[in-house]
Parts: structure tokens; sequence; C-alpha cells
DNA sequence: CGCGTTTACGTCGTTCGTAACGATA
DNA sequence: TATCGTTACGAACGACGTAAACGCG
């Protein structure tokens, strides 16, 4: 058993059990894996994974355990490699982020771009996908941080810490009858609009949809959307009420207009979640000190090191960064 | 970065920065083992050890933490062959249980002797130590089992199962003036004589010194021994009050009376502690179970997996094992 | 001078990539 | 027939053990 065969191993159950696409992302030739494969199997005994024929279709009970046991192994490697980097001060390397869209376009870009600015060398890798998938993939040990948002307390994986509080926006078009009211809509008068809102807070299990079964109401979902953007270009249409992220909503909003939904639903956090024993990097810890200035960085590494527990001051509100960004002005 | 550098890497700390020793252990060359780990070294880009001229002399900061994840990643490798060697119902292993002269003594023989009829391919170590030394030799990966005695709670230390209760028993010469009495001597009376016991017992902050001073009590200390044999050898002199195990006590006692201390005394529990994260061999699983068969083996390979918590069934109290021990009717 | 580490060197085993083959959908 | 996994083979690298040299107490 050698570190390359789990490694091997892994990058074909990543693969999805194909290994001329492991090989490649390895950057080994298929025999290569193959045979590794064969040899780990012939040393250990049994089958890692089912065949049928030639083709992998599927990991056996066994083989799962094992998969376990060497992303631990891979990932203590890996942070041997990040303490030797470390020490090293050596410049490059790879950040890789799991998030939700609306991070990704309204809250990252100032933060990766003032980062990048000071890590050049680092590249960044950020990966939006679906609320649901953020958390999981940071298990998976597929990144090294996630960023996810939520009303409640902090998530159950990982450590994480609080970067912003954030309160949902009622956006209505100009001609909208609660546009032209000198106070904003009750719960009653939303729940009786059609709206359009995110997927992830659309669920039934979502505190927005708690909010309005807590106050007896079934509102009526028009249309769902992951983006921001979408949700907004949609309300433009008509199709509804938009409730979406205040980041979401640049204050200059042409044909639509924001209004404050505080006084409705609970506030949200973001929160950076790093893995679990983690050894991270000097620039992530750069990163997350861009991301949220108001966390001591020594206080990061003693959490992450094992030496505390966490107790994290208090997060601020979201605001408008310095300047306009490229993306928002266009 | 091999495992096989991260072996030697480990062996070379725990031989004590011995790099001749370590080779021996792990039955290779010595020069082989200096190469391996000067190409780590070389790889990571920095020093793991200290060095006094050619000869080791400490381990660097960082060196401590690569130290550290090599361990984990060796204690999962090895579960992996763990995993593959129960499937391939391999008969051959070893058992190495850390635990105290008393349990090894007295509460193991007749586990052990069971055991290794059952399992004669397994090669059980037993590594008796003084009380304090047991859980680090546990934490450390020295040993797969600990088996401790503590009147509060569990040790915090990896996945504890109660074995069985014991009292703690007094112990006189036949001619001393508590053995002419019908009632066993109270706290008071106790404190009043020279006493003769464990090591660990006779610690300030020790169950039985506690007893003492909750009472007011402040008890004179004749002597103390890590070994019942040693005990009564001592009070059989006439040195004092022995204050030992009731397991460390047979029923016909010659020149010694043995009285019950469990008025004077909290109940006693002995633990079987398990490495947290051990992919436990089948047959570690029976020796639990000749060791404690109040526990249900399939609990256990639960919790071991992580599935379900602890809530283990009231362990019963120490019996006399059926029939006499070659060791006891010497 | 003994102990322990390093250096040097020859041999062996292993891995890797290329190329051809085979199976499967 | 196109895709994916296996087998075959040759070249190159790396690890290992033996033997000798070096430093230190």
């Amino acid at each position: 058993m050698t570190l390359v065969q789990l490694r091997y191993l892994v990058a074909i159950a990543d693969a999805g059990l194909n290994i001329t696409l492991a090989a490649e992302r390895v950057h080994a030739t298929q025999p290569g894996l193959s045979k590794q494969l064969r040899q780990l199997e012939d040393e250990l005994g049994f089958r890692l994974f089912l065949r049928k024929g030639k083709s992998l279709q599927g990991v056996t009970a066994a083989g799962e355990s094992v998969l376990h046991r060497a992303r631990t192994i891979l990932a203590e490697a890996g942070n041997i490699l990040a303490i030797a980097a470390n020490l090293r001060c050596e410049a490059q390397g790879s950040l890789r982020i799991a998030t939700t869209h609306t991070q990704a376009r309204f809250a990252l870009p100032d933060v990766v771009g003032a980062f990048t600015r000071r890590h050049p060398e680092v590249s960044v890798h950020l990966n939006p996908g679906r609320e649901a998938g953020v958390l999981p993939q940071l298990r998976a040990g597929g990144v090294d941080l996630a960023v996810v948002s939520g009303s409640g307390g902090p998530p159950l994986t990982g450590i994480a810490l609080p970067a912003y509080h954030w309160n949902r926006t009622i956006v209505v078009p100009k001609d909208h009858p609660f546009a032209r009211r000198a106070r904003p809509p009750s719960l009653e008068e939303l729940a009786a609009q059609p709206l359009v809102g995110y997927e992830s807070s659309m669920l039934p299990d979502s505190a927005l949809q708690r909010t309005f079964v807590a106050a007896g109401l079934r509102p009526r979902i028009a249309m769902t959307a992951g983006d921001g953007d979408l949700i907004r270009t949609y309300v433009r249409e008509g199709l509804g009420v938009g409730v979406l992220a205040e980041m979401a909503v640049s204050p200059d909003e042409r044909d639509l207009v924001a209004l404050p939904a505080d006084h409705l639903f609970d506030r949200c956090t973001t929160w950076i979640v790093l893995r679990d024993g983690l050894v991270p990097r000097d620039y992530l810890l750069d990163f997350i000190h861009e991301f949220a200035p108001h966390i001591d960085p020594r206080d990061v590494r003693r959490v992450v090191s094992g030496e505390a527990t966490a107790g994290w001051p208090a997060a601020p509100h979201w605001r408008q960064r310095g300047g306009r960004t490229a993306q928002e002005t266009t």
C-alpha cells in the first residue's frame, strides 16, 4: 500500500469510476492507475470496486470504508505539505471555495479581488453550487472552505466563523402597489402576492417558509431561481414580488424598488466554514481576514490547531463595499 | 513523501531518536532510514529533527506537528489493513494491551488464557505499566486497548467499556488487632494505622486519598508498591495495614486476613478502553467478549464504527473466575 | 576506541509510458 | 465502431543492503 495507490483510488472514485478520467486528473496514464488499483486490491485481498465485465460499476462496502480512510490519509498528507509550504513561505498554492451563487456574485468579488492582488500566485477556485451541496463538498475534502448562509446557529460541519449578517429584501417593479406606499408590506400582504425567490428559501423547512407557516400563512411561489440576477429579471417582467438577499440588490436599481423586509424575517448570518482538521495555508488566513476583518487571525489559528474553542466576536452587518465593483456598474 | 518514509519517521521518534534502533524495529537497515529521513526533509524543505553534529538531539516544532499527522496516517493505514485482514478471516495478528500490574496479574490471566486458546495465531502483548502511563500509551497508538481502573466515571480518552466493578480490601496479619475483632475497622481506625498500598492510590488526588481528606483524616503511608504481591509481602512483615484491590486477595490467604472495605471506600470500575478511530480486528472483539461478557459485541462494533454512542449495560461485580488459576494455587 | 551517522556503490525491484489487444455498449 | 479497461514490453528511476569513512564522547 502506498500513498500513490490511495491517491489513485480516491481519484477513480471521484471521477465516477472512470479510470481514464481519473488518470487525466492526476496527470498519469490510465494503465498506470489500472495496475496500481489491481495491486492494491491484490494486497488487501478483496475487490474495492464492483465490476461488470471490465468496467467499474460500484464500490463495495469494504471499499467505501477504505475510501473513507484513504481520504483521511490524503488529507493529512496534504496537511503535512501545507505545514512545509507555510514554513517555506511558499507563495503559490490554490484556494478552493465552495459557496452559493449569491455569495459568489455579490459578497466574494471584492474579497477575492483584494486577495488575488495580495496573493497573485494563488489560484482561487470558486465552486458555486446549490445550497445543499456546499457543505457535503467540504466534508468530502473537495474544497478548503465553504461560505454558507443561514438564519439559525452555525452549521454543524467543520469550524464556522461568522462573516457578516444580512437581511432579506423585497423587490417590486416601480409600478407595483407596494412601491407607491409609504410603509413596507406586512407578512399577510406579502403572502397574498405571487413570490419569486431563491430555490433554497422556498423549501418547506427553510427559515423563510417557517416564518410564513408560523403566521398561519401559505405563500404562493411563482418562480424560484438559484440566482439573484434571475430573480430581479423576472420581477421586472412582473412575475411577482421578489424576496432576496440585500446583497443582491444595488441601491440604484432601475425599474425596481427595494423594500426592507427585516421587520418580517429573521436576520441571516453568512458563515465561513473550514474543514475539520485542515492545516490552513497562511494565505487562507489572509483570505478570512479580508472577508471577516473583525476576527483575529490568531484566534482562527488557535481554534484550527485545536488549542482553543470557538468564541467569535459579533459579526458586522452587510455593507456595500467601498466603491462600485465592475460587475455592479454594468 | 511515502508511507514508508512516514513509518521510518515515527519509528525514529519512538526509538528515542536512535536511528539504528529504529532500523532494527522496522526490519530495515540504518542507512536506509537515514536516507529516507533526509529525502523527506529535503522534500518538505525543513528539518524534522534538531541535530548536534550527526546525532539527533530533538524534534523541531514543525516536526512534532508532522509526527502527529504521520501517526494519524499510519493508524489509518493500519485500519485499512485491519479491514482487509478481517475480510480474509486472517487468524494471525497481534493484540497489544496496556494495563496495570493488578489487572495483568489477577484479572487478565484467565481472559488471556481463554483468548489464546481460541486464537492461537494471535500474539498477545501485555504491556504492564504505571497507572499514569497506560492511557498515554493508548493515545500514542502504542497499544490497541488499555485496561484501567477508577472510581469515577469513564476515562476521557478513547471508547471506554465497563468490564467489572470491585472494592478495596484491607489486609492485615493474622495476629493484628483488626483480625481479632468481629467488625471491620472504621475510617478513623484505619487512618491511625500505617498503611501499605498502591502507588497510584496514595497520590494526593486519588479517590482513596480524597475519601480520607473528606473525613478530615490524614493517613500515614508506610510504603507504596505498584504490585499487590509486594504489598501482601510487606503486610506479612508487619510494615502496616494493606489496602488493595479485592482481586489481589485470594480467599485462602495464609498468615493474612482480608477484611472488607466497601463500607469505607467507593466502588471502583475497571474499564476496557479502545483507541479512538481504531478498526478492531475480529479477535479483539472476541477478547472484549471474553473479558466483559455482559456487553454485546455488536454494540461494540456499532460504537467503534461511529454508528451509535455508548450506552452500556451495568457491569457485574468481580468474582473469582471458575477454577483456580495455576498462578493462584502456587 | 566504540557507537552512531553519513557517504559511496552495485544490484535489484518497481514504476512508468507507449503500444497493442479485448470487451462492451 | 467508439470508448474504456487490460495486457505486454522496454526504459529509467529509485530503494535497498553491503562496505567503508567520518565525528563524537
